[in-house]
Parts: structure tokens; sequence; C-alpha cells
RNA sequence: GUGGCCGUAGCUCAGUCGGUAGAGCACAGGAUUGUGGCUCCUGAGGUCGCGGGUUCGAUCCCCGUCGGCCACCCCA
């Protein structure tokens, strides 16, 4: 029989990889409800409408990545390719907007697209979205949380924010006609992508890599320049914050995204320290996207952030505690006829220190073969019980990390004795 | 969807100018009776991704296919 295998980019979390994901989700569920956001759990599938709807049409990600398929009923459902969508949905359904909401989340997200590094088709995504809040303080809030986070993870300076506004959906679209303008006359020096992106969305030549195209768009209309006074004034206040608050950023008036419902304030982290997938965490402000989905007007910003990337950037650079490879603190060995008085052993010394990562052998072996598993367990004590410890209520503590001496004592006295 | 590189032991790879394969690490056992790490010895483990073609004979050459990686694209 042919070998069944993991679906394409959808990849196994192995044991040895998942305390670092511990870690990060560990460490983000903390720093979140620090600035007093609350955790929002939204199903994987959600009908196929809702993210034609949210993220748009004519994105790359509704046309052609979406896991998309109908159900025994027949409705066409989606598996979610991002989480804003679901969030304010969920938001709308349960009455959450009659009052401002910090949200977050984290969870499987599916693109198909083709695997990369940093790229898969089931990936993790941590997602921030905040709802009813139309100032820029918000937008910087979200952001200074972000550049802690960076501190806290030890890659601050691994990570740049760019920056930018779009503005609103007047002044976008005037700009849109200026670079439609502005590059249609030049467009047999556009390369094959851009071309096509010229009827479909002009904005996103913009971010094009083509190194001719990035040069002809060196003298077009500058987006910034339509922007309309009130995203203007937006712009300036949150740039004011974020220098009073000390939060780098650079302004890239190129930067735009690729979901439709974004307007205002944009924004990515990013890094040269994962490849071509250099974005770890990106968003923006999209006030329309409630209302356009059916409840009433509310401004809000969000951010996605990678989790793969982010794991794989704290891995290349190096940056996980030390502490995560050690999985276990003590290593019982039974040796001989004691399984009963080795399991009993076991249980109560996890009665007396809840915090000891107890690991007991089973199965057997040699005295020597189970020595060498104590070894590697990475334990800091091996716990032996013999034929001669069961007969007496004793156990042997061998220390495996130090030259401190073994000793043999009494079982009610081990605890004590490891507690110090 | 497009392109480049690559598929040999659990892992990292070598190799055969075409005669069915090896290393290191890892794993198992041993080096005097209940003591790991270092060292030494021994062992197990591979339809050489899969299918076809050329050939007396293919893991090696050719074609196809599947898979992986990276990049484009896209985006977190």
């Amino acid at each position: 029989m042919k070998q069944l295998r993991a679906i394409r980019g959808m990849n196994d979390l192995l044991p040895e990889q998942s305390p670092a994901w511990q870690y990060v989700e560990a460490t983000l569920s903390e720093l979140f409800g620090r600035y007093g956001y609350s955790e929002i759990r939204t199903p994987t599938l959600e009908a196929t409408q809702l993210f034609s709807r949210a993220v748009g049409e004519a994105t790359d990600i509704v046309e052609k990545e979406m896991y998309t398929f109908e159900d025994k009923s027949g409705d066409s459902v989606t598996l979610r390719p991002e989480g804003t969508a679901g969030t304010v949905r969920a938001a709308i359904q349960s009455n959450l907007l009659i009052q401002p909401q910090r949200l977050w989340y984290f969870g499987p997200m599916f693109r198909y697209e083709r695997p990369q590094k940093g790229r898969l088709r089931q990936f993790h995504q941590f997602g921030v979205e905040v709802f009813g809040i139309e100032g820029p303080d918000i937008d910087a809030e979200i952001l200074i949380m972000t550049a802690r986070l960076w501190r806290q993870l030890g890659i601050s300076e691994q990570v740049t924010l760019q920056l930018n506004s779009l503005g609103n959906s007047d002044s976008r679209a005037a700009y849109r006609d200026a670079l439609v303008v502005y590059l249609s006359e030049r467009r047999e020096l556009l390369d094959e992508d851009s071309q096509r992106r010229l009827e479909r969305n002009p904005l996103r030549i913009l971010d094009s890599k083509n190194a001719q195209t990035q040069e002809l768009l060196a003298d077009a209309p500058c987006l910034l320049d339509f922007l309309d006074e009130e995203s203007a004034a937006h712009f300036t206040q949150l740039r004011a914050l974020l220098d009073a608050a000390g939060v780098k950023y650079e302004i890239n008036s190129k930067l735009v995204r690729g979901l439709d419902y974004y307007g205002k304030t944009v924004f990515e982290w990013v890094t040269d320290s994962l490849g071509a997938q250099g974005t770890v965490c990106a968003g923006g402000r999209y006030d329309g996207l409630v209302e356009q989905m059916g409840g009433k007007s509310t401004p809000a910003v969000g951010f996605g952030l990678g989790a793969e990337r982010l794991v794989l950037m704290l891995e290349t650079l190096n940056v996980l505690p030390e502490s995560l490879v050690q999985q276990v603190d003590a290593y019982l060995v039974a040796v001989g006829d004691v399984q009963s008085a080795a399991l009993a052993a076991a249980e109560q010394l996890r009665d007396d220190l809840p915090w000891l990562r107890l690991q007991a052998h089973c199965g057997g072996g040699s005295f020597k073969s189970q020595m060498k598993k104590a070894d590697k367990s990475g334990a800091d004590y091996a716990l032996i019980i013999g034929e001669d410890e069961a007969a007496n209520g004793q156990i042997t503590v061998k220390y495996l990390r130090s030259d401190q001496q073994q000793q043999t004592l009494a079982l009610t006295e081990l605890a004590a004795l490891l507690q110090g």
C-alpha cells in the first residue's frame, strides 16, 4: 500500500518543535492579556460569501487561493484564509459592538498557494482586532504592543516597521486613477504581472519586486499626496504618537495590502531573516468593513501575525530560551519486579511536588539501558527503585548534571530533598 | 499557475566512468554481578521516490510521474 502522506503544504508539528510553539503562544497570550485584550475563537469553516464580501472579490486570495467546497446540504463553505472576516462576523452576530472591543485570536488559516519558506497551505496566525475606536491612539497602541513583543522575544533589532496611509475610499480612488494614467502611458515598460494588475488591482503594482517597474514608479504620483484631510491628520497624529513612544518606523508610500478592506493606516513589520516572505506581522485600519458586513458603522484596526514565520525567525536567530530544551526534571528508573512500587512512588511524588516533571520508565530493560534513557531525557535526577529500595520503602537519587553524591533515602523524605 | 535545484539507511550525505551500495550521527547489545555521559567492540537498518524506456544487466543514462526545497506570484 502506498505510504500516506500529509497533504502538501500542511505540516505536522513534531514533538521537537512544540516547545517553541508553546513558548510563542504563551508569550503572546500573556502579552495580549497585559494590554486588556480578550481572546475570541471563531470557526475554521465559514460561509464562502463571508470571505468574498469581506476580503474582496477581485483579490488573489478569493480568486484562486481559497479552499472552497460544498457541504452535504449543498452550501458553499470555505476554510478561512484569514481571521478578520470571521471575527467581524462574530462581533456583529453576538452584538459585541455596542461598546469598544479589543480582541485577539490564534488559529489555523488556509490558502492554496505553492509552499515555500515561510509559506504553507495550512498556516497559523495570531490576530488582533479592535472595534469601536476611531482615533490614532489605538493604532499607536497596537503598534506599541507589537514593538514590546519583539523586545520580549529578543528580535527587535531584526524587525522594522513600515508605515503608510491609504486614505479614505475617495482619495484612494482618485490616486488609483492618477496612477493608472501615469502607468498606462508607460505600459510597455511594465513587467507582465504589473500589466495584468493595471486593470485588476493597480495599487498592487506599487509593491512589485521587479526592478524596472520600481524604477518607473520612482516618478509616479505619490499616494500620500492624495490623502484626504481627515486621513492626513490621522496619519500625522499617529506618527507623533509613535515618535513620543519611541517606536521607530519608516514611511513607505508604496506599502499597500492585498485585502480590499483596508483604509487609512496600514503597516507591516518586516525582516530580512526570513527569505522572500519577509512580513511577520501586518495590518491596518478597516473602518468600513463592519458596516459593509451588515453591522452598524464601526471603526476598526487590526493585524495578523504569522506564527510559522515568527517561530522560524526565533529559531534562525537562535533566541529561544535554553530552558525549552529540557522537558523533564526527573526520570524514574525501575529495575526488577518493582512495577507497582515504582508507579506508586511516581504518583506520590506528583502529589507532593506538583512542579516536578517526572517521567517514569516503562517497558523494562536493563539497568544500563534505563540509565541511558534517563540521561537522554535531559532530566536532572535519576530516581532509582530496585528490589532493595522497593523492599525497604526507599528510593535512590542520582544527580545526572552535577557531581553531588547519590543517596538512598526513605521515599517519604524525597520530596523534602528535591524541594530544597 | 510559472521557473530553478534536488530525491541513496531514522537524520546529514558519499558512491558506483552501468555489474543490485557505504560513512558519520542516531538506534540496539556488549566491555565482571544494580549506575548514564567519554572511549572501544558488535549489531540491526536501504524494493538507491515511483513507473516506463535503452541495455545481457540501471541506483547510475533517457522519458514520464510524484514528492521536497527555493524563487516568481501572493501574503502572515
